[in-house]
RNA sequence: GGCAUCGUGGCCGAGUGGCUAGGCAGAGGUCUGCAAAACCUUGUACAGCGGUUCGAAUCCGCUCGAUGCCUCCA
């Protein structure tokens, strides 16, 4: 029996503003769709959260045992730097400041962005689409639309015409947002566009002359308007209806508002059964974007080369920093936060390591199964990884206990219980076990430390604290922590 | 200005009508040649003011503050 008949899961529909029981269209298969990057920068950690928040659902919803298709694009066209009538495409921008084609620069930052998310430990997602090899798909949709009458042609471009839409069906639904409250607050733009009212949005982009990436269609020689590609791209792979649609909270309006709208003008049907939109990451209390320069770099976290933080961290402890918070819930990023991640980290991390080593009895005198319940009904409640991430700690509690004799546990509670939290950590959770990485090397170095523990101990006995002294804190500078117990010196490294 | 979200102890962050969240830091202890590390124990909290209730940090109202979106944005 599959794992996801006996669990309940809920998720939090960003539609209805409320946690539901999630069911699949298709009983045991799961279609997942998330915006992606615009791929004419680095990626930096705030476009990073959302990424991680959605390979934790695309890990939970696997190991729950749903076969689950997950999409993700890459936005490689379309998405204008300004108000749309005078802006350039960032990419093709990018392309013009560096001196290079439009598709050098966005397979330079494509490839940066599978680095870190690698990096990251992130599964790569099932279908990785870019927009470029979709124009076909949109150009037809765009048909669609015209025909089904939610669009116009103005001047060789396409718009979709939200009040025309609005009438028979609902634009602001998503966003919590009133049509009139929409007409009565939009801003000012200059007066040279081809809309027939501010809230349209383009379809098809008529290219100006020095435009360079731009594509032939029934209207003019142009590009697709940026909210379509997700349009094309999710319905393709997944159905005119699917399951799950996730994406930065900054997406929500108009980007996923447009959606629906394109979706419905083009089927009558609404796309997406679960909205879930994973909140921003701040920096000084500011969300982090490019455009304002206030961002930090993954590869600047893990060098340690940047002015917010005092040190290096690994992917890994980035990682677990961010699954501390819900997906939902801002996170602000700090050096002291990140701090005391690392040290609760190494700490969850050393506890499962000793379990091996743990002595075992007739019984244990803590229910195993409770616990591991308490676990799934964690992720169960909107993947609420930080409320998993305590009851690691709980049980973390539990080993040292056992390890001091004041607990104890069964042989076969042992083993399910290393199994279990493997589960949730690295499986579920995507923490990458470093200790096995190179094991090779390790057992080398794990090798020469005990050697090194053993002339210390030597020089102990001898009462030759000098050098015992000399060698504990020359390793200790070198990362490698010497720790006295009762049962001899262990060591662990940083 | 409109829409939305949020305001939890030194820091980070869950939760939610009555039952210890958790992590880091701090304090005390165990261990140690001294330490470190590890482990154990432990305090301080729910922006303010009203209201509903037997009972609210949790629900409602107002005030103040913060953030996001309203133009590209994960």
């Amino acid at each position: 029996m599959a794992l996801y008949q006996e669990q309940n899961l809920k998720l939090y529909n960003s539609m209805s503003g409320e946690k539901e029981i999630f069911t699949p269209i298709n009983e045991g298969h799961v279609g997942m769709y998330v915006c992606g990057p615009t791929v004419y920068s680095n990626v930096h950690l705030g476009n990073c959260r959302t990424f991680i928040s959605f390979d934790l659902v695309f890990r939970y919803l696997k190991h729950l045992g749903y076969k689950v298709r997950y999409v993700r694009n890459i936005t490689d066209a379309g998405l204008l730097e300004n108000d749309e009538d005078s802006g350039e495409d960032r990419i093709a921008k990018k392309a013009r400041l560096e001196q290079i084609e439009p598709m050098e620069v966005v397979q330079k930052y494509t490839v940066d962005f599978h680095n870190i998310l690698n990096k990251f430990n992130n599964f790569p997602p099932s279908i990785e689409p870019t927009a470029t090899g979709h124009i076909v798909e949109q150009i037809e949709i765009i048909k669609t639309i015209l025909e089904n009458g939610f669009a116009y042609e103005a001047n060789g471009s396409v718009y979709f015409d939200v009040l025309k839409f609005n009438k028979e069906h609902q634009y602001g639904r998503l966003s919590g947002r009133a049509i009139e409250d929409m007409i009565a607050n939009t801003r000012e733009l200059a007066a040279q566009s081809d809309k027939r009212n501010p809230q349209d949005f383009a379809l098809w982009k008529k290219a100006e002359p020095q435009h360079i990436m731009r594509w032939p269609s029934p209207w003019s020689d142009g590009f697709p308007g940026w909210h379509l590609e997700c349009t094309v791209m999710s319905t393709k792979y997944l159905g005119e209806e699917f399951d799950i649609h996730g994406g930065g909270m900054d997406l929500k309006f108009p980007h996923h508002e447009c959606e629906i709208a394109q979706g419905e003008a083009a089927t009558g049907k609404s796309p997406v059964h679960y909205w879930l939109h994973a909140n921003m990451l701040t920096l000084n209390g500011k969300k982090m974007a490019k455009s304002t320069g206030n961002f930090i770099l993954p590869e600047q976290i893990f060098t340690g080369n940047n002015d917010i933080l005092t040190k290096a961290f690994s992917p890994n402890v980035v990682r677990f920093f961010i699954l501390q918070a819900h997906y939902r819930s801002i996170l602000d990023f700090s050096s002291e936060a990140l701090l005391g991640s690392e040290k609760g980290f190494n700490r969850l991390m050393e506890a499962y390591h000793s379990i091996d080593e743990l002595p075992v009895s007739g019984k244990s005198d803590f229910s195993l199964e409770d616990w591991r319940q308490s676990c799934y009904d964690a992720m169960n409640d909107d993947f609420n990884s930080p409320i998993l991430i305590a009851r690691l700690f709980d049980v973390v509690k539990t080993i040292n206990g056992i390890k001091e004799g004041t607990s104890s546990i069964s042989e076969k509670d042992k083993e399910q219980l290393k199994a279990n939290m493997s589960a949730f950590m690295f499986d579920i959770l995507g923490l990458l076990d470093a200790a096995s990485e190179t094991e090779n090397d390790s057992n080398k170095l794990a090798g020469t430390i005990e050697l090194l523990i053993q002339l210390r101990a030597e020089a102990r006995n001898n009462r030759n604290f000098a050098l015992s002294d000399q060698i504990r804190d020359q390793l200790q500078e070198m990362g490698i922590q010497l720790k006295d117990g009762k049962e001899g010196t262990t060591f662990s490294i940083k």
